[in-house]
DNA sequence: TAGTTTAGTTAGCCTTTACTAACTGTATAA
DNA sequence: TTATACAGTTAGTAAAGGCTAACTAAACTA
């Protein structure tokens, strides 16, 4: 039932999230930054090398989004934004706004997506 | 990690609608009307029955909201209208709009749902 | 050299919530 | 009066995705 999408997306963003505001991260750094114990992180990172959206630096264990990773991160990206964005329009309260973006963000369709960003602009 | 309250909110607000489209109905019915095997369904009254959300008579099997089942079923009820109403407002096909209702009604706060509430208005 | 810190991994547990399979009990039909 | 069907329950399983505990390996530090 609980989609593994979710939480891949969730990852890939917050790689990319933390390397704006970090510059170059390493999964300890990750796990610092998203509040999750670096063995929760070391298993979410597995399965994303697994899966080609990262790669990880043999010596320096610097993560590296693939092309792939990056693109899904920064759409991942884009809605959170576009969301908060939204909501902080409608007056909400701009760290609510967040949080409530975050857990919607994976969950609505592209097609909502779009009509949403369309109507704020 | 995955919140009880998701699950709750979702089978009461199934069992209002249900009743209001069919009627009375038993645990086979909501069954039928959710798409879930009778064994789930089950298990899920159990834990309504405990937390007191529901009653359910000893002969019929006919499932009852209680006074506090009733109120979170409506709340997650009038979530759910006003999101797929949002959507459809906004261009989204009405199916899909219904979907995306569904699956975000849970997680919204309370400000901005209230906020997306008088926006349409 | 011996000890400590740091980074990362693995194993095993817990919770949620669906599933199937197997059971009980009741009601209807041949 | 058997036989079948229906409603409901229970037990056990599975997948996700967090957690803690315990381990390895490398790198400082005394």
């Amino acid at each position: 039932m609980y989609n593994k999408k979710e939480s891949t997306e969730d990852y890939l963003e917050n790689i990319l999230m933390a390397q704006k505001e970090l510059g170059p991260i390493r999964a300890i750094e990750l796990a610092k930054y998203i509040g999750f114990t670096k063995a929760s992180v070391s298993v979410a990172l597995k399965k994303l090398k697994e899966q080609e959206s990262i790669t990880v630096d043999q010596d320096t264990g610097i993560i590296n989004l693939t092309e792939k990773g990056r693109a899904l991160a920064e759409k991942t990206f884009e809605r959170h934004t576009i969301l908060t964005k939204s909501l902080i329009c409608l007056g909400v309260n701009p760290v609510i706004a967040e949080r409530d973006a975050c857990k919607v963000e994976h969950l609505l369709s592209e097609e909502s997506f779009e009509a949403i960003k369309n109507h704020i602009k």
